[in-house]
DNA sequence: TTGACATATGCTTATATGGGAATATATACA
DNA sequence: TGTATATATTCCCATATAAGCATATGTCAA
């Protein structure tokens, strides 16, 4: 089997830094016509219609017509999974200037025992 | 250019949901035999090494040999960019409830202004 | 040394990519 | 109708998978 598609869920969309790119570029909730993202982010504007696709079709960003203008929004809502899986391990780093400190204080305390009692090995 | 290598980065690495199994097999933070872990996830040992490795190349997880065995462990620290990266568009779902309820408080009270003064199309 | 076990690697195959360039489609406007 | 503008789509290409299977490598134990 190959790889998953891009399309396959919002884990491999947001995989390509270009599209994070162009989710940034939306990131401020308003709609945006794609030559306005193709300025913003120096992009061939082919490009950017591709990324917004895949985006598109995995749910991150909406479409509506314009005109002849194609205003993209962002649907942040679909980001979620990402968060909810990532946010499982927050815990790995956001207290860890505090663990740091509680495996010292429990190394401490350790000594503290072992000198009661009797030296061991490792 | 084809996609981006599975290795490049964290995004790309866990974009595989195999590869999020076997974070997930790792996410107590104690370490585990490769074996182990074909053994919980029941998956074909050389698919396992291969994510490991993939994992591993990104810095998420990480090895040390005991005995004839190599024993892997999560290293979360690495997820944190993932974190930070999708953290910014928390508020998009955070605060939803809120927001709906807030709208629903703000529509009722167009109501009541509404019927205080005079009807009006939405 | 030989064998058993644990793990990594090599190979093949089907598949999907992202970029660039060209082009098609759609809409507005004169 | 014809033209300019905005956007999407197509084609080509180099590349990288992930899975399955076979096999190499490494380590222990007798």
């Amino acid at each position: 089997m190959a790889r998953a598609a891009t399309t396959a869920d919002v884990f491999n969309a947001i995989a390509e830094p270009r599209r994070r790119d162009v989710i940034a570029a939306l990131a401020d909730g308003k709609e945006y016509a794609v030559g306005e993202v193709v300025v913003r982010l120096r992009m061939p504007q082919p490009a950017v219609s591709k990324h917004l696709r895949v985006l598109r079709k995995v749910g991150v960003v909406s479409v509506v017509k314009r005109g002849q203008h194609r205003m993209y929004r962002l649907n942040a809502a679909q980001l979620k999974p990402v968060y909810d899986w990532v946010k499982t391990f927050e815990r790995y780093w956001t207290h860890q200037l505090g663990q740091i400190k509680e495996i010292a204080e429990r190394k401490a305390l350790e000594r503290m025992i072992l000198k009661e009692s009797e030296p061991k090995e490792e």
